[in-house]
DNA sequence: GCTTGACCTTGACGCTGCGTCAACCCTCCA
DNA sequence: TGGAGGGTTGACGCAGCGTCAAGGTCAAGC
């Protein structure tokens, strides 16, 4: 008769593990000696093996007990599910490793290369790192709403930058935030070419993003992400409230312009 | 200000979760509104959608809050690091795939194509699936103890099968392991013909197993395992000492047979 | 003003497969 | 006879939340 530590050793396993199958009802419980230890016959052995195999291929433990007596059949198309879940594991994993091999720099996290490229752009442009780590967050949270239509979006924004208003625009931005002053004038000034920018888009009706729904919060939280970066956005967003637009992530026309 | 929930659904992930990452400080907890629920800010949803980006890519949460703050080249080497052990696990994932493909009926169970060889060749000769199950169990535990030698061994074991005197002593164990009586006669019978190969194979010096030692306690498991599986095997080996020789699986010369 | 349903709170157990103490008993060998 | 090296049960810990439980709160409709 063997000893829980000896059947241990010659099936490859820890003792931990052998009473952990008792435990679970896997292995049924030896007779005690007189001193209360488990006493294990050959079969025993045999058993535990048999265990450690399935539990090898990825068996869950919970599923062994019924596949060791299973007959052939049964036995295969358990053996069939247990290779498919393997395999969704696995597609997990490597998803994963896609995902991480992306994850460059801390920069680009979650960011697409075509948003990464608009970002390297303004950076061209002079534009304040203080207002490109805005940018970025605000592309962050587009892209988690947004994952595909960002993509789509970003050549024509891309492609914007070549305006000499909007180079200006956030150039000014980028001195009023990077200043610890405020300087109400220039924020009107920004405030101006803004609503300018604005009506021109409005008017050649390049506004509509597709089928982004004009109450769908982002926009909202894009706002007030800016304006918890820096408190002086509230002020923009109140001048641009009196030239008749609402929101600065997603202009939105209130009335007609004062003439 | 929003709700955890508004929070949560933003960034894609349960309110559960949410939860979870103030509890382990990965996410920090906001300020609580007049009936004590969470208030957060628009920062917190890119927080919390960095959080979900570095974890969808497989890194562990107790990591995470380190890498959000780390530069860019320890972010780097900590990626190489995820990257191994998304691979390790992979690989070992991808072995339990193997293994289990090679589980194609409980009877293979844990043994390699040799042996399964070996026992059809014994089901052809006509052994009993009494005796073959006692066989396989045996080679069950052989493959545990010594997986690569079990595979060379085999073919040696397969053409002994040609060797009449085996063939007759296996159907002389089926008859007896088959039938409930006590047929003495029979295990006598037995009993020489297997003091007669064991002396051939002591003489030509077959009986060297290799480095296998010869006090490795598999043998004395393997006889343990037959007289579980039928006690009349505890005659037999009596019968075997009365020869001169010492155990079944792994015959032991104790002295010069009686002339 | 009251009910209803949706949402918030903390606390705690469950899942998987054991590893790792803790506190104590048993056996064997010098 | 003492100490080393077994054995016993019991319980916590691990990762990442899911899922009750047992309430308090808010907004809306009656």
């Amino acid at each position: 008769m063997l000893t829980i530590s000896q059947l241990a050793a010659y099936a490859g396993v820890t003792v931990r593990a052998v009473r952990h199958y008792h435990q679970i009802g896997l292995l049924p419980e030896p007779e005690r000696d007189a001193s209360g230890y488990r006493r294990y016959s050959a079969g025993a052995v045999v058993s535990l093996i048999r265990i450690r195999i399935l539990a090898n291929a990825g068996v869950p433990l919970s599923q062994i007990g019924q596949m060791l007596e299973a007959d052939a059949s049964t036995f295969a198309a358990a053996i069939e599910e247990i290779d498919r879940q393997l395999d969704d594991e696995i597609a997990r994993l490597e998803a994963s490793r896609k995902q991480i091999a992306q994850l460059a720099a801390g920069d680009r996290l979650a960011l697409a290369p075509e948003v990464i490229t608009y970002l390297d752009r303004l950076r061209d442009i002079g534009v304040s790192e203080r207002v490109i780590a805005g940018e970025r967050d605000s592309w962050i949270l587009m892209s988690a709403r947004w994952p595909d239509r960002v993509r789509e979006w970003m050549p024509g924004k891309i492609a914007q930058l070549d305006d000499p208003q909007l180079i200006r625009l956030y150039r000014i931005l980028s001195e009023i935030f990077e200043s610890d002053t405020s300087d109400d004038a220039r924020l009107v000034e920004a405030a101006d070419i803004l609503a300018s920018l604005a009506e021109q888009a409005y008017r050649s009706g390049e506004i509509d993003l597709g089928e982004v729904a004009r109450d769908d919060l982002p926009f909202d939280l894009l706002d007030a992400l800016a304006v918890e970066a820096d408190p002086r956005v509230q002020r923009l967003l109140d001048l641009m409230r009196e030239r008749g637009w609402d929101g600065l992530a997603r202009l939105e026309r209130l009335a007609e312009p004062p003439t």
